[in-house]
DNA sequence: TGCAAAGTCGCAGTGAGTGTATATATTGGT
DNA sequence: ACCAATATATACACTCACTGCGACTTTGCA
């Protein structure tokens, strides 16, 4: 790796951690991104080549993991039916949150939670990634029905970060997510049929 | 209804028309506060006591059907198993969208899917409406599990925005919808497990 | 009619985000 | 080591969304 893109890499990261820390210290709202530019050493256009806008920059790390948990969709092991394979997926997604988890991890949940525009703009990095399982999906078993694609893949991904922010909002124990997590996936699997609360009618 | 109340709502609408009219003529980020609020004959000022932000304005008509299916979820007959009133709800949503696609509601949709800001904002709204289902859920059967509801509701919640936006994205046809609907009702309530496509290992 | 409340407006300001021209640093080739 | 091509950083000027505030007008009610 050249000096350049070292130097890039360099200030990237100043300029994120900059800004998570202050965001921590006095808020989101209260830092503006000339406080960012001046804690990172840098001149405040440069901060918009770094990053479109200043909300991206709490996504930054997230974004890296979730770019993992993409490339773990494309890795599928042959014999493996799609039903493993997205609990596969499923897995690596947790463990991709537990390993961001560190530093800043909890100060960007924090974040996302009280912000609704941030949590917005969460919820769209999660319809992307749906997107990305129906694309997957319909390559995996070329004879779904379209619809059946699109409705597995939202609710998987609906159930699944359902489950996933309610346990990073109770402070993310990992052993309570994955059981919680376990729990999601049989229901998703067995379906809302299953649940016997759900067929009982109420007086 | 008083005077005062009724050149509220009169303003109100002058300032949404204004505003879904101009974006379908110019665009969405063509069109400036000072343009729609022209157009409206109100001051810029103005607009803000009405619309907290220029994507609200986009959001308003929804969310007053978002809010007639809220009241939906609260009526609930006697003798009814939450399924099944989870069905009512999905069907009455699909209602309200039908009664939304008058005037500007195709605009609407097309502003929704170009601008991801303003899907985020849309997935923000699903959000906040699987929340409230949640919280009606736990009402209608208190021996429900916490991590149960909210896996329930965000598996609908997602399943059912997944295949609505994408027949809306098609250029909703009211039966096929229904049809989608019906079919993706039937993959939540009876699982994953029960489409055979994902059972069936791949080589 | 008169008074309090609500609504409207103009004005001045903050801060995010963009286009552009200029300066500086890095790279690869000689 | 030098040069030219290129990538990056910066300064400057600008637009526009959005806010706080004080003045003014309209409405609801006694």
């Amino acid at each position: 790796m050249g000096l350049r893109e070292r130097k890039k890499l360099q200030t990237r990261r100043a300029i994120a951690s900059a800004a998570l820390r202050l965001f921590a210290e006095r808020g989101y709202e209260e830092t503006t991104i000339a406080d960012i530019t001046e804690a990172a050493d840098v001149s405040p256009r440069t901060f918009f080549s770094y990053f479109p806008s200043k909300e991206d920059v709490v996504f930054a790390e997230i974004d890296e993991r979730l770019a993992e948990v993409r490339e773990g969709v494309a890795r599928r092991p042959a014999g493996e039916t799609p039903l493993e394979s997205m609990r596969r997926i499923v897995f690596e997604m947790i463990d991709a949150i537990a390993a961001a988890h560190g530093e800043y991890g909890a100060i960007q949940i924090q974040l996302i939670l009280e912000r609704p525009s941030l949590q917005a703009r969460a919820l769209k990095r999660m319809h992307d990634l749906e997107q990305h399982i129906v694309e997957r999906l319909t390559e995996l078993s070329p004879d779904i029905g379209e619809i059946d694609a699109i409705v597995i893949a939202g609710a998987l991904v609906g159930g699944m970060n359902a489950v996933i922010a309610h346990c990073r909002a109770q402070g993310y124990d990992p052993d309570a997510t994955r059981e919680a997590v376990d729990r999601a996936l049989a229901i998703v699997e067995h379906g809302l049929g299953s649940v016997p609360a759900l067929t009982r009618p109420v007086p």
